[in-house]
DNA sequence: TAGTGGTCTAGACCACTAG
DNA sequence: TAGTGGTCTAGACCACTAG
């Protein structure tokens, strides 16, 4: 199991070290925690890398490893609207709109990677945090991977219902954010004055093969939702 | 140098020699590559670590390493606004607005670390991109750590200025997205019609040891603008 | 100049895939 | 069941920091 990896268990226990710990305060060395946890010290740095990457310390060469002043954010990672949800300290829920089966159509099919006339389940949601509307979801599935799920129940997380019914494990994303000008239907059903800005994400969910199986577009509340993240330089 | 390691001269030898190579085509094994390469198998693994972070390659355990089907995006990375433009393929240009030393205020003190009454230098340009505007961009920055910066040469690359002159190296960034209602001041300099959304971008660029040295807030015209990034699930 | 993280080696066994 | 990527070890030298 993944959750027992030794360096899992390390970076889990090094985080738990750091708790409470002011920012800049440095970590033991690499040696020094290799030699107290009885491990190598690749497996130390295995554990270090996933602290750096989630942004909960900072190396410098020749200096030492030092607990991150987590001002604003950590990287972003793929997260269920529930997920999301819970993460902001908001309740989720979830207001079927629509679910039928309908022609793919052009881009949703160049999304999906099928002819345009194959068939989508297409699942319409207004989500809701702490019972006040937060975004426009409509989720796009080819048919032949999820027979049946138009009659499925649909008001809890599709995410949980794609993995355990139909086996489609999405293990990553490709998303593109953009600002629009809400229509009048979306400014309705969100609860705004019509013309308002709103967040617009479409994403394009990948299984662990990178071969899309879900196209999703999600309109968000601008008063209400912000996207936060780190960005690394890289080496040009 | 960076650039010389072994892992590096690998990872760009991998990248090569997969060009042209259809998606899923799969990869040598780490052992074939590590004995033909003659570099150890951890080395092969640190170049297949950075191609799989950057979007190139997929992996499945047991089965192998294969050639990503790169639909849309790689990873976001910290980029200037000149280098994000040329990798859309624009012409990036500046028309510098205003650039004064002003008090820094609540906000803006708490987002670089210092107290409310501190100078920072605010520096507002216009961008622009294949010559019309693209975003509207606001940089504050300390006053004592850039002496003299308001009557320096600022339509160029500030980041360069900042970097050669100053000695400032902004190694991350926080940022935080969200969709705006422009006021009738942004509309007009965007040259777009009043009450359009805009994707307005704030950014904390950190230095190596994650401190706060600039403040930026950039607005997007809504139509001309996305952004596009990769995510992946995090184990729970 | 002592001590740090960064890179690298040559092994070994484990978890998982797919015929 | 053969072969793959995932994890792990016990070393070694290099690049860099900071007193």
């Amino acid at each position: 199991m993944a959750g027992q990896a030794k360096h899992e268990e390390l970076r889990q226990a090094l985080l738990a070290a750091m708790a409470g710990s002011p920012p800049h305060t440095p970590l033991p060395t690499e040696r020094e925690i290799s030699a107290r946890h009885g491990v190598s010290r690749n497996t130390v740095r295995q554990a270090l890398d996933a602290l750096e990457a989630a942004g909960s310390v900072y190396r410098v060469q020749g200096a030492g490893t030092f607990v991150a002043p987590s001002v604003v954010s950590k990287s972003l990672s793929l997260t269920s609207f529930s997920e999301d949800m819970r993460a902001r300290d908001l309740e989720p829920a979830s207001r079927l709109l629509a679910a039928q089966t309908v022609r793919a159509g052009r881009r949703i099919a160049e999304q999906l990677g099928i002819a345009p006339d194959d068939e989508v389940v297409r699942v319409s949601r207004l989500r809701l945090a702490d019972g006040s509307p937060m975004c426009l979801e409509n989720v796009h599935l080819p048919a032949a991977r999820v027979p049946g799920l138009a009659e499925e129940d649909l008001s809890g997380s599709l995410y949980d219902l794609l993995t355990e019914r139909y086996r489609l494990d999405i293990r990553s994303a490709e998303q593109i954010v953009r600002a629009v000008d809400l229509d009048e239907t979306e400014s309705a059903l969100l609860g705004v004055p019509p013309g308002s800005a709103g967040l617009r994400v479409r994403r394009v969910g990948l299984d662990r093969r990178e071969s899309p199986v879900e196209a999703t577009t999600t309109i968000y509340r601008a008063d209400r939702y912000d996207i936060r993240f780190t960005v690394r330089r890289s080496q040009p």
